[in-house]
DNA sequence: TGGCTATATTTTGTATGCAAAGCCACACGA
DNA sequence: TCGTGTGGCTTTGCATACAAAATATAGCCA
């Protein structure tokens, strides 16, 4: 039970709560189209309708929620049309950090990214989709902060939170898994070697290329609904 | 006075106060590190703090207020590191958009955008900086939207908001106004002739220079005030 | 039997009240 | 005269209460 989890911290409350949900959907726990009952909600965490009203607000500038004037809030449901949309705006931030990291890093900091992408091998075919999944995050956060520029590295991480919802299962899918490494590979290749367009336009084709394999995953599994269906309760 | 302006709208109430406040901010009616006091605002609008409350998170959210817990909130005061941070996120930005606008837009919409352009000449001359900058605001929007990315101009649309407060008056600087028509020129130019690499590398030479006008600026008359300093109630 | 309307119930949005945390001023001591 | 501690005052954060909107349900009429 994570009922009210460590609600006695020295944020807001609602900064908590607010925590504790989007963690909710990003990995999944809360599915799209589910709505989200205030009352119960409020009784989950041990507050009142108050401070979660607050952390819906928040949720929803987040993107990870849609609020409807009178008729409450459901996780964000996006349409096919949508999330390819967002795909695309993540292509073009990632190929901005890429192309930034290329420039910035220093001698030290692309080793570290050498490093833990060589070693990221092994798991490729030792480890479960779900390890290759985590490595994965690591290794585009860590070309996000080695952008060195803490703005873009923002609204990056708060894209891929707004399609983590959507991208959940892309690793099971064909060879999914080596295909990704060789293109991490290549963008490597292009960062260490300075080449700063090469590796904006590998990463924008490798974003491209998941944002392909997570419709398609969509399509096969119908997780995402409709733009019209709203899906209340799914659980 | 605005006190309610359109409050008997169709949205939550809480919505259209939020436009209302950001307005102001954007605006420059209220100026970064003023305090913004629940209970003013509440009787302003004639709502109670609830209300008032919720519009807060929105406004944080968007990065332009900075809320402290238990000490309110400010109209949000960026240190030039920020700034500067900021900038680069929007050169990025603006990069790409320009980048898919030279691919995407159609021969009509290049027509309109050398129209548009072509047309603003005679603001460089006999237009006055306010005039300049309404037009700068519509060329950067135009290409937002021929960039055909609906979240990318999200993104890009959303972080001007942020920057607005701080760029006020670049175009009262030196000769500034005609730099930047030629910067738009080279610009135009290259989207017409569907050179997106170009189009891209303009584009952020241009907001990179936008970016040093506006520190350059700020250095002279102390808008923004030191990251320490709170400047209450600057008015 | 099927569709429409009216009512009841749930749920959202806002107001008000209370407790706690922060800020300020004044007093006391060095 | 200056630094520090304490008390009051202001403001914030949350809870509860009430009003309005939406949804579900049941009844009515065709």
């Amino acid at each position: 039970m994570n009922n009210t989890r460590d609600s006695a911290r020295k944020g807001t409350m609602v900064d908590s709560i607010v925590q504790s949900l989007a963690d909710d959907i990003v990995s999944g726990q809360l599915l799209p189209g589910t709505k989200l009952d205030a009352q119960a909600m409020a009784e989950r965490f041990g507050v009142s309708r108050t401070p979660i009203r607050e952390t819906f607000s928040h949720l929803a500038a987040m993107g990870l929620v849609t609020h409807r004037p009178n008729r409450g809030v459901v996780v964000a449901t996006l349409s096919s049309t949508s999330l390819s949309g967002l795909y695309e705006a993540m292509a073009e931030l990632e190929a901005a950090c890429a192309r930034l990291a290329a420039l910035r890093m220093n001698s030290d900091q692309r080793e570290e990214l050498q490093r833990i992408h060589t070693e990221s091998v092994h798991l490729v075919r030792d480890g479960t989709a779900g390890d290759y999944a985590a490595f994965n995050q690591e290794f585009h956060s860590l070309i996000f902060t080695a952008s060195q520029s803490p703005h873009l590295c923002e609204l990056a991480q708060a894209t891929r939170a707004r399609l983590a919802p959507f991208r959940r299962a892309q690793f099971r899918l064909n060879n999914r898994v080596s295909q990704s490494w060789e293109e991490h590979d290549a963008i490597v290749k292009a960062i260490i070697a300075g080449d700063a367009e090469s590796a904006a336009r590998l990463m924008r084709l490798h974003v491209q290329t998941v944002s392909a394999m997570s419709a398609e995953f969509v399509a096969e599994h119908r997780t995402a609904p409709g733009p019209k269906l709203t899906q209340e309760k799914s659980g």
